[in-house]
DNA sequence: ACCGTTCATCGTAATATTGCAATTATGGGA
DNA sequence: TCCCATAATTGCAATATTACGATGAACGGT
């Protein structure tokens, strides 16, 4: 015991979490603010911006990378990093459909 | 070394990671799309609706509470869930305005 | 007062995440 | 070819999360 139980929630349910789960870490949330900000793509100064060792930058790069809210290609001998804007639609819509169900104020607790 | 360095973000990046660390995962979902459906307050019919064991439900009953996202009022011998009206529409506002920061598309990578 | 129902809390085991040093590719000079 | 810079990967330690059984607290009924 100790692991999640995904066969438990439906698809959606496991999806919803997985996208919050990319976003839960301010390290993460810090490097896509800077790659919206910069609109043009930066590579590994981030790794200066924020105050982590560059293995850890990496990592939580390729956590990015692998729920597709960030894409990277080879420039030279660094790496340039941007947001996917397709994906960060999708994100932005599915937040905005699971918090859309308006809820309804008061009569109740 | 293991703990998230909170102290290298700001405050508003740490917020936005908790909020999302709060969403991440699938039975807290459940949970919250349970409450919204049922717009009318629920209790711990809960246990029976996920397949998970009292306590753990409970566990993330806490979770949710302890970041403003529901609230409970006790009912005789059971206790009333239900959505936070007012922290929801704050969650809603936060992630749109995080993902509003609209990608310019395409020109990179 | 006694019992049963409902939920929170405690203790513990299993697993996941975070962070870094060290190492390993990879590509561009000299 | 031999370095140097950049970034990914590996291995490991520290910490956090998830899940559950057992126990405890609060309330209603009898």
């Amino acid at each position: 015991m100790g692991a999640t139980k995904t066969d438990l929630f439906t698809r959606q349910q496991n999806d919803i979490a997985n996208m919050a789960k990319a976003l839960a870490h301010p390290a993460r949330i810090a490097i896509l603010q800077h790659l919206v900000k910069i609109n043009t793509c930066i590579c590994g100064d981030l790794v200066e911006e924020l105050g982590l060792a560059q293995a850890t930058i990496s990592q939580h790069l390729k956590e990015l990378k692998a729920v597709g809210l960030i894409q990277g290609t080879v420039e030279g001998t660094s790496i340039c990093y941007c947001i996917n804007p397709k994906n960060w639609k999708q994100y932005r819509q599915f937040f905005d459909k699971f918090f859309g169900s308006s809820v309804s104020e008061g009569n109740c607790c």
